[in-house]
DNA sequence: GTGAAAGCGCTAACAG
DNA sequence: CTGTTAGCGCTTTCAC
């Protein structure tokens, strides 16, 4: 690989007229400059990414961190985060958080291989988080709150979802309720089933032990809950999925079982996802605000970037999209037919 | 940001010590490695990513460069890039070719921030892949073909998978068969309409020029396409959609204006996309093995950075999968009813 | 305008 | 085992 140097030789100048010709610098004097760019082009030479990084120790490029790289539920995020890098004349790059402690993710945070991250993965531990972050290095939390210097949270208000899903499936005359949940330890979970149960209370009503599944957040796992479910016996007359995918998974499962939805079940889900729209019956869900959150997100991270206040917490609100996949009932009991 | 120099200092070593102590070198005693971690510990010390991997000149990551970060069609792939990466002690990261030139994608190719590539982005000229793939630099190109020093492909048949497509639908009975055509710049899209048209002339079919329209690969092109189509009055008994994307939004078209799927007429797509399963008729379509190619093309890398020789260029087969959007029919024509 | 020289933070010979 | 030293490739003063 040639370097500045090989350059500078070919073109006969030295080192730093180089230097200065590459980047455009008004100092050089035209023919000079031909002079240098000539050899360049004579040696294929490339700028070296890493040298210039370490001397200007800025690299003009924001991470995006996610659990898993392929998850489909991120495009519209990825997306709008990327406009706002580009327009800021910045390089967003996405890795993934899959490794843990000794994942590409954590060593771009800690090493400081980007100029500040977007961070939603719940599997990079606050500790790292707060390690990485500081004055000089933003990062953007949007999985969960968390303070300190440098950290920014960008959150959708997922109990006032977890609400209105409980509060529209109440509207619509159900009164037994299920919850298939997400994993324990997950932030969003915990604030979706609170905005249950608050509706629920609300209305005097109560939540059933044995429908209290757990489906993981993944289609599989939706399945699964409902098939259990539906071999207990007794079902509800509408059950709330943590998440789409999982109701993807429990409508499978219905389906399976001969269970009519929404005639004898209705469901409710969670996210949005591209395929609520299509499954059938095309599903009820809350949306999260994904482009919103996602400029907003990049806005703040490049108005840290450049020495500005900004909050310490930004929380959206959700959205209650009405498809097919709740039916109204008259006395909280869907029925037999 | 403290420097190894400071923990050199306050652990009242040299700075080589503190790097051998550091990077876990055995030839330092443990009671001075101690000192040297707590030392780090105490000054919050990170090492700098830039400046290691100048030094070494390897920076132990690779690239998937994607045209667009937030394609859903990827996810497959990406996962099994991402193992391969994984298993192998690299790390991955994905960046976008949005932009061209400038892009971020463009930037870490040229200037090898990573020690390697996986390419999938036709805005990525074969210049720039040749200028920067080399001996030093492998780059595995899955979008089309193109050899020179480093560079390797791995491809799918697609125009085994446009054969087979069209080849099927006149295997079910249908004659009259209209291509919807994606970007005419893309090298996939000749391949498959390559296939489209060697199976009709095997037949001794015609293609209708009137039905020759373009989509440009986006569900809202393939709406289009088929409005249109529809408009002209006369319907072929089937379509052969150059992707998925586009099938839906034709399937989308067709039911508006009140044409049966398959009743009236028959749709085949290409990509096998999450979304074909699930929509009404699910989707028959040809399946790219994403899997498979996504492990083999990590292998390959892998082995190049290894100076393993590797072959120049790899095909994939493609698959049919059958679903119910294709109706088997007797004389050509699907008929009124 | 141009050139010499000083590092950015780190690793890895090399000599003690 | 420890310390000295020479760069990796580049940018950027500072004199000329």
């Amino acid at each position: 690989m040639a370097t500045i140097k090989d350059v500078a030789k070919l073109a006969g100048v030295a080192l730093s007229t180089a230097s200065y010709a590459l980047s455009g610098d008004s100092k050089v004097s035209t023919k000079t400059r031909e002079k240098v760019l000539e050899a360049a082009r004579q040696l294929n030479y490339r700028k070296n990414g890493f040298a210039m990084d370490l001397k200007k120790s800025r690299t003009n490029t924001i991470a995006l961190i996610l659990t898993d790289l392929s998850g489909p539920f991120y495009s519209e995020l990825i997306r709008s985060i990327q406009d706002v890098a580009l327009s800021n004349g910045y390089d967003l790059i996405a890795c993934s958080s899959m490794g843990g402690e000794d994942s590409t993710a954590v060593r771009f945070l800690l090493e400081k291989r980007v100029d500040g991250a977007i961070v939603l993965a719940h599997n990079i531990t606050d500790d790292i988080l707060r390690a990485a972050a500081g004055e000089r290095f933003p990062i953007v939390v949007m999985d969960r709150p968390i303070t300190g210097d440098g950290l920014v949270n960008v959150l959708v208000d997922g109990e006032e979802g977890g609400y209105r899903a409980t509060r529209y499936l109440i509207d619509q005359g159900h009164r037994s309720i299920a919850y298939i949940s997400g994993p324990a330890n997950s932030y969003d979970n915990a604030l979706r089933y609170e905005g249950f149960l608050r509706a629920m209370r609300e209305e005097g009503l109560e939540e059933k032990a044995k429908w209290k599944l757990s489906g993981s957040f993944i289609r599989e796992g939706g399945y699964k809950a409902t098939k259990m479910m539906i071999m207990q016996g007794e079902l509800p007359s509408a059950v709330f999925y943590a998440n789409d995918e999982m109701a993807v998974g429990g409508l499978k499962a219905f389906e399976e079982a001969g269970v009519s939805v929404p005639g004898e079940v209705s469901l409710i889900g969670f996210d949005d996802i591209q395929l609520a729209e299509y499954i059938q019956p095309p599903l009820t869900t809350i949306r999260q605000p994904m482009n919103e959150s996602g400029s907003l997100a990049g806005h703040l991270l490049f108005q840290m970037l450049n020495g500005d206040q900004v909050e310490a917490s930004y929380s959206l609100r959700i959205g209650l999209v009405e498809r097919q996949s709740v039916l109204k009932v008259r006395n909280g009991v869907t029925g037999e037919a």
